[in-house]
DNA sequence: TTGTATGCGTTATCAA
DNA sequence: TTGATAACGCATACAA
């Protein structure tokens, strides 16, 4: 590994460890000739000190911690992308964790991070519908936390989240003033939060245009790309709506997958509208009109969050929460026919 | 941060550090009840050996560096889904740097990454173009390192990478027997090692069928989505080819947008195939072929080999090469019309 | 099977 | 301005 030490330099400089340690830090007191002897020696020998120790003598890694559902995910690689920018600017390391939406999992990543390894979290949850209460060890020993778009509402900590509630009524409006009336709601878990409120929205619009609400249209999807492939076909010949809203990105290319399938097409027969990072929605078959989350914004927010609680825990209210607003962009797949 | 230590859990179970310790250890000896007392109040005061004071005592870390030219990426985010999979089968854990494809970032973050921080580097790199030798100071310290998808070809490590010669060979055939006799290849940057692989595999394929091969259909991109805009528009009215071979993703999603603003039908007027990730290829406006590699497969291999370096060094030939194949999924793009 | 003592590489305190 | 030394929290060699 590190086959050189501060001990090494010294002994090779001539000087006591404290003096070479001194070279490394800006605000020691050291006589400017000797800092810049010691930095060129230590370029010569290609020495740089030891990590692991200065954190055990500091107290902290430098390192931030990042929990997501997945990664092969437009929106959670360009918020991953958001936070990489900041905690390259501010020297820090970022570490990676993928839950898979599985909840044990991020109890486990949680739990291991207690040991020193980082020094804040910032985190889109997985497990809406389990005990969040293990969260709460991570104030206890004030493991600075930052939610970003996927939250638990019972833990009282920082987040960055989306309009979803406006978003999505103004998506249901959207598809309502399209002329649809028997509009379908695609989710993948009803009880997340960011479900509940994505969905609050999608009720209240039917509510203003008087559309009765139907809540077999409110359909229960999956992760699998077959389970949902199936339930979408079922959905669609049963219940025959003319609209879909798609809670995730996923399920409007399921949506599409299916109208393929049953030969329905899009928009004339159904018009289809979801949040959606993808970038190339102008692309596709027909172009998708989506909700758009400013993904890498919503990172670079998170971040600077969590870097404000590193620097003084004080400076952030607990309860602060950031809201950035998504965009609609009407696009082919809701275009009146 | 971490308020429990071994000496205060030890000193609760009046107990020595040592045995403490040892219970954590699987090997160490250790009465199989005091082992289960510890654990258990262990638990209960939520603690957890403190991980920068065991990786400076083993001087290991237990974490691997994956340093990638991009995020917001369907190949590489599949590629880091595998990675992060074997990592944490094994109990790593992984740091990610993106270099934005600026060589100099590549180079400060290896550097940085000669403290210990990590144990072991996958990367996929970025300047191809400029001077690797610092890559050397990499072995001479023994970080073990693997390449994957993008590589220099003049360091010696083991890598994971695909067919490209082959693919880009079928590619261009593919594109020939659908009736193209000026194909255009679009690169980003015709130096990469990847860019020279694939280029190879077009060129030969053209002087099979005794197409001849003209350089101004080579055309060169960037990184900027305008840019490419400008490029590819006078490049498809001046030289007006009837066939585009992508090298890269992004540039497939180019060459349909200016399509779409000059009103050229694909693949009416011009055929497209391109290297993708893209899983939903199949819902473009028309459906796009590709040249799919198998990401997330690439991202598991790198691992294991990683892993097996780590584990018995001498067990790697540095020569070692994977090679993985891509597949050619013919759709509508490239249709005969 | 358990305890004692030492050192991993660094930084901070204090003294020179 | 520099040096000696202790401590960060843990794991191991060795002793008991």
């Amino acid at each position: 590994m590190q086959n050189i030490n501060i001990k090494q330099l010294a002994k090779a400089l001539n000087l006591s460890t404290s003096t070479v340690s001194r070279a490394f830090r800006d605000n020691s007191d050291i006589n400017k000739e000797t800092k810049e002897r010691i930095l060129s020696k230590a370029k010569e020998f290609n020495y740089q000190p030891n990590h692991y120790a200065s954190n055990l003598r500091e107290q902290r890694s430098k390192t931030i911690a990042v929990i997501v559902p997945e990664l092969a995910n437009n929106f959670f690689s360009q918020a991953i992308h958001g936070i990489e920018r900041i905690a390259r600017e501010k020297g820090y390391h970022i570490l990676i964790y993928a839950t898979d939406d599985v909840y044990e999992k991020e109890v486990s990543f949680i739990q291991h991070l207690h040991n020193g390894r980082a020094d804040g979290i910032i985190m889109s949850v997985s497990g809406e519908a389990n005990d969040h209460n293990y969260l709460n060890e991570l104030t206890q020993k004030r493991l600075p936390l930052v939610f970003f778009d996927r939250v638990y509402e019972d833990i009282i900590t920082p987040r960055v989240i989306t309009n979803d509630y406006d978003s999505s009524f103004s998506a249901t409006q959207h598809l309502i003033k399209q002329g649809c009336k028997r509009i379908a709601y695609l989710v993948i878990n009803k009880n997340l939060s960011i479900g509940k409120f994505r969905m609050q929205g999608y009720i209240d619009a039917l509510l203003k245009y008087n559309i009765p609400y139907d809540d077999r249209l409110v359909v229960d999807c999956t992760n699998s790309y077959s389970k949902n492939n199936v339930i979408l076909k079922q959905m669609l010949t049963e219940l025959k709506p003319d609209g879909v809203f798609t809670s995730v990105e996923r399920l409007a290319f399921a949506t599409y997958y299916a109208c393929y399938d049953l030969n329905i097409s899009v928009p004339e027969q159904l018009k289809v509208i979801g949040f959606s990072s993808l970038e190339i929605a102008p692309l596709l078959n027909p172009s998708l009109t989506t909700i758009t989350q400013p993904a890498t914004k919503i990172g670079i927010e998170a971040a600077n969050l969590l870097f404000k609680m590193l620097e003084n825990p004080e400076s952030v209210d607990p309860n602060e929460q950031i809201v950035l607003n998504s965009k609609l962009i009407k696009r082919r797949s809701t275009e009146l026919s």
